[in-house]
DNA sequence: TTGCTCCTCACGTCACGTGAGGTGGC
DNA sequence: TTGCTCCTCACGTCACGTGAGGTGGC
């Protein structure tokens, strides 16, 4: 028999662990002096720790570990276990793989933190309350927005949160026709159509949910949008990321009262992942 | 100006995350209500909370993060912050590299814990007071260990964990011609030799500490070691390491009183790893 | 007025490390 | 008798999630 000092020695662990690992019942000592408190081991439990202390290494949870070491657990059910953990770990080093493809990127621009910060986010199925028309130039597209955000400032029956919002069904740094919907973006109860003047009616489509979207804010006069536009194409490139939908541009915040005032967008592209190389 | 919830619905993060943020001084809301304590957050905010989840995605804590975005930190350090992130993350994947071999190995088992509980460790540098002699089998080592056991019970002036060791010279599955050396391993203060009888004296010398040890505890008869010999041959091969150095058995645990009965002994070979196939 | 949103505690997480303050054992 | 070892609390870790119990805002 051993005491908790000699014991740690042999087997080099903490006393501490040993005390842990008797007060989650994973591992007590084989004799407790009732007086002292002292704990006695003996040279047999050294085969349990061991694989106590191997299961650990393979990235088991205690709480696992003492189910696999007791009685009651089936060969097919530690099998389950192993091979639960054995995905697990597959894609934490896909994770990690991931990780170490961004600090890359970033170590490789001249100044690290100049790099766009994309996000990954996922999109609900949402409404789309908006007008599809192809206009000459940004100063049309901004029109537009402003008209509607004055004449439609907030949704009847609307609780939620909504944001104008353009969607570009030709590439946005295609200057010369801009095939654009322009219009609310929606999650709760919201009307067929609204009027937006004489001729233009504002009407009601179906997003659908996006699993994952690169996006990007964008902070500055609304028509700068192209440079941002630039360094996220760099980003997916680096990342392997590529384009995959339709994107789209969430007006935050409109410029305050100046056209001229800073607006804040977010840019969002639908991505997938790209092809190995 | 936003309310915590409809900020934290644009940024797709909890209301918890922000309030904690506040708190550990790394994003405060642009405005709190003093009377009612409610946050409000501008959509200028976005970029830097972007920022913030793109670092910690990348691993870093929201401590390093702090520093990271304090004006007063340099490029340079900030470099060296990545640069160092980078090394951790190629670790790490060695690592879970390292983990999925070992999952993998229990799986290929047919009952999966019936695998040999293989613990990495390290020895310091010891003083080896033994004597190495060529024996003719396991009877005759097994007899010199117990003639060590009974004649030198307890080394004086020694307050250190001591145990008997053998060490193999040649394989220790090679029947024949046993070469061994048989003594104290110890830590403390030693004395240079010790008498074991008329013809034979135990001599120090002085073992060099080990970064490598792949050791594994062996439950049974004294004899019995070669199994759990070839055991541990198969774990190296499948989880690629080799035999760098001398084998030893430590004997945690002499048997009883029986010659029969059972000892504990843990056995340790250092090794290096394998090169990559 | 009634939901809805916000607020501030405060506990829980996981596997121990690290003292503090006190006692047993040779 | 004097170090050495052991004991039991109890806090700290990291980044929040999850209630509990109460209040402000439209």
């Amino acid at each position: 028999m051993f005491r908790i000092g000699d014991f740690s020695k042999i087997a080099q662990v903490s006393g501490r662990l040993l005390r842990y690992y008797e007060e989650i019942g994973l591992l007590s000592p084989e004799f407790t002096d009732p007086q002292t408190g002292y704990r006695y081991y003996s040279a047999q439990q050294l085969p349990r720790l061991n694989r106590i202390l191997v299961l650990k290494e393979l990235g088991l949870s205690l709480e696992q570990i003492a189910r696999l070491l007791d009685d009651h657990t089936s060969p097919d059910e530690i099998r389950g276990m192993l091979t639960l953990r054995k995905a697990q770990i597959e894609q934490s080093v896909q994770e990690e793989m991931e990780r170490l493809r961004g600090v890359e990127a970033r170590l490789n621009q001249l100044d690290v933190l100049q790099q766009p910060d994309v996000v990954l986010k996922s999109a609900p199925a949402q409404h789309f309350l908006a007008i599809r028309e192809v206009l000459p130039d940004m100063e049309a597209v901004k029109r537009r927005v402003r008209s509607i955000a004055t004449t439609i400032p907030t949704i009847v029956g609307q609780p939620n949160l909504s944001h104008i919002a353009v969607l570009a069904h030709s590439p946005i740094y295609e200057p010369a026709a801009l095939d654009v919907e322009i219009g609310y973006l929606l999650t709760g109860k919201t009307p067929d159509s609204a009027r937006l003047s004489e001729e233009y009616t504002l009407t009601r489509r179906e997003l659908p949910a996006i699993e994952t979207l690169a996006t990007l804010i964008h902070v500055g006069r609304i028509n700068d949008g192209h440079q941002t536009y630039g360094a996220l194409g760099t980003w997916m490139e680096q990342n392997r990321w590529q384009i995959s939908g339709t994107g789209r541009e969430i007006l935050v915040q409109l410029p305050q009262r100046d056209e001229e005032d800073e607006a804040v967008i977010e840019l969002q592209y639908p991505v997938s992942r790209s092809p190995q190389e």
